[in-house]
DNA sequence: GAATGTATTGCGAACGGTTTGCAAGAGGCC
DNA sequence: GGCCTCTTGCAAACCGTTCGCAATACATTC
């Protein structure tokens, strides 16, 4: 469904802000930061002002067509996607990986066998070392 | 091993502020937020300052001695924990609890094999409903 | 136990990302 | 186009956290 069916399906208006903010998240292949956001959004258009594009991250996500992440120390936003998507988190490039491991859905029946909990959304954030980080030894 | 040999092995003092923070944070059986951390500490020690309690969590962190969690929008503070134990969040009465899922280890396995990916911290952060809450039915 | 040297603290001010109040502006609908 | 209302830009307020610095208090030595 596109972004202004959704939006007009709860009464919204499809702005300029709105429309600029959801394509620089959407095209974007990465986590993009608050920050990072604001200035794509002003090198398309220098008029968007930064506190508009806060309210329209909240209101995405509120619609569930964005999803902040807490990773690290700043949050970072993306498009939704599955939640068996789980993140690898570079401990030493500090690059954000996006994996899928099927054993998300084992954990989530595990869960809910044994916690007396209904899980909704697992969240899995690996920190770690990637392939173009080799590990570095330990000192002699 | 004792918090004064952790610190002295590294050449940091045992000062009153420390003492009354890792005090504060062994003694709760829950996840504190930096504030509420602060309050009771203040609670305790009235001389001690805010500043104090900000220094000593980052240190108490970097020695791992404390972990940070970023569960929700405000980051909480308790000791360090193996990975294996997760955190069920309710996304109804924001009670946080611990619960051991064996699949960990059966993940990290996972991601070490299909994501050329070395990982050594797994987070795993559940939202759901607890047993206290009852899911609400959906509407007529 | 006092003296010494240095890490650590309390304090208040600064910081910086996010939020807010409000008048001006722009969607959507007829 | 005209209307109503939602949304925005702007600038100020907010607020949790960090910082600089002189005063303090650990730990060690005598
Ligand atoms: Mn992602
Ligand atoms: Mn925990
Ligand atoms: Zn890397
Ligand atoms: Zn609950």
């Amino acid at each position: 469904m596109e972004l202004e069916d959704i939006l007009r399906e709860r009464d919204f208006r499809l702005t300029r802000p709105r429309r600029v903010v959801w394509d620089v998240l959407s095209e974007s292949e990465r986590h993009l930061s608050a920050a990072e956001i604001a200035e794509e959004v002003h090198r398309r258009d220098p008029g968007i002002n930064v506190s508009s594009v806060y309210r329209t991250l909240a209101l995405l996500a509120e619609l569930d067509l964005v999803r902040e992440s807490r990773l690290t120390e700043t949050s970072t936003w993306e498009p939704a996607h599955a939640d068996a998507v789980i993140h690898l988190v570079c401990e030493n490039c500090g690059a954000t990986r996006h994996h899928d491991a099927a054993l998300v859905e084992d954990l989530r029946a595990e869960i809910a066998r044994t916690a007396d909990f209904s899980p909704s959304v697992i969240d899995v954030r690996v920190s770690g070392t990637c392939a173009k980080c080799p590990a570095v030894s330990a000192a002699p």
